[in-house]
DNA sequence: CTGTGTGCAAACACTTTGCAGGTGT
DNA sequence: ACACCTGCAAAGTGTTTGCACACAG
């Protein structure tokens, strides 16, 4: 799946913007903050269309929004591009990046009488693969 | 448990704004936001004050944040003073209360190898007891 | 051609900081 | 008496809005 096929899947304008956005998100190992996506991206946008435009790919669910403490604010690629199930989050206090765990699955939670629940958001901080890896070093 | 001995057991001095926000925190049956708090104290305080309070009785694990959507931020009472496990909170989609489960356990998740998880937070959104009750009659 | 996206400026809301004066211990 | 809390004003930061123009379909 490439960036033009998923503005025109879901009747969006194809704009070098938009495009790009997709393109790195999708592209990203990790979850990008606004100026991550900013220093990979081609042209320079104003902060209003960058704004504006992961409104409207939130919106349709292209990408999805990971706040870690309501300061550190991240963009990934959406499940529904990605087919995978919903998936818990991760931040490390160490290095600052968030990650998402596809391959864990957010439980199921048992609550009491008369609540329903909707939408399960998981975030684990701890630390991450890579700086666990340069403590042994 | 009352709000001068919780002040007094953290060594912080026993203001009105600090006493009567742990009182009016620990007796809402859900988290309040700022101006709830606001609503239900005896004095009126600078919006100042009450930033630096949040941030104080924060730092010293008395109250807690609950932030949902990286837009509404409610306040509750910590574990530490209720003595009940981590648990998870529950954001009503209709009346967006923000409660706490203490009775919710957070279920442990399987990490790839390398990662090591140090907090995790639960966040439950759908639709609580009472909204709907409403909707049965 | 028409509706939508973009860039700029301004408005807005939330939060933090500096400082003078007041308060708790 | 002293440290620290409070209120006010101002600055800082993130986000939204209005508008004129540009661009995609």
């Amino acid at each position: 799946m490439i960036a033009v096929e998923i503005l025109n899947n879901n009747n969006l304008k194809r704009t070098s913007c938009r495009e790009g956005i997709i393109d790195v998100v999708m592209n990203a190992k990790q979850a990008l903050s606004e100026n991550e996506i900013r220093d990979r991206l081609v042209g320079n946008y104003d902060r209003t269309t960058f704004y504006r435009s992961f409104k409207t790919l939130e919106e349709h669910k292209i990408i999805h929004k990971i706040v870690v403490d309501n300061q550190l604010i991240k963009y990934a690629i959406d499940n529904t591009i990605t087919h995978t199930d919903e998936h818990a989050h991760f931040y490390c206090n160490e290095c600052n990046s968030v990650q998402c765990m596809e391959n864990v699955p957010i439980q199921k939670y048992q609550l009491p009488d008369g609540y329903s629940d909707v939408e399960t958001e998981v975030l684990i901080k701890g630390t991450c693969v890579n700086c666990k890896n340069q403590e042994n070093n």
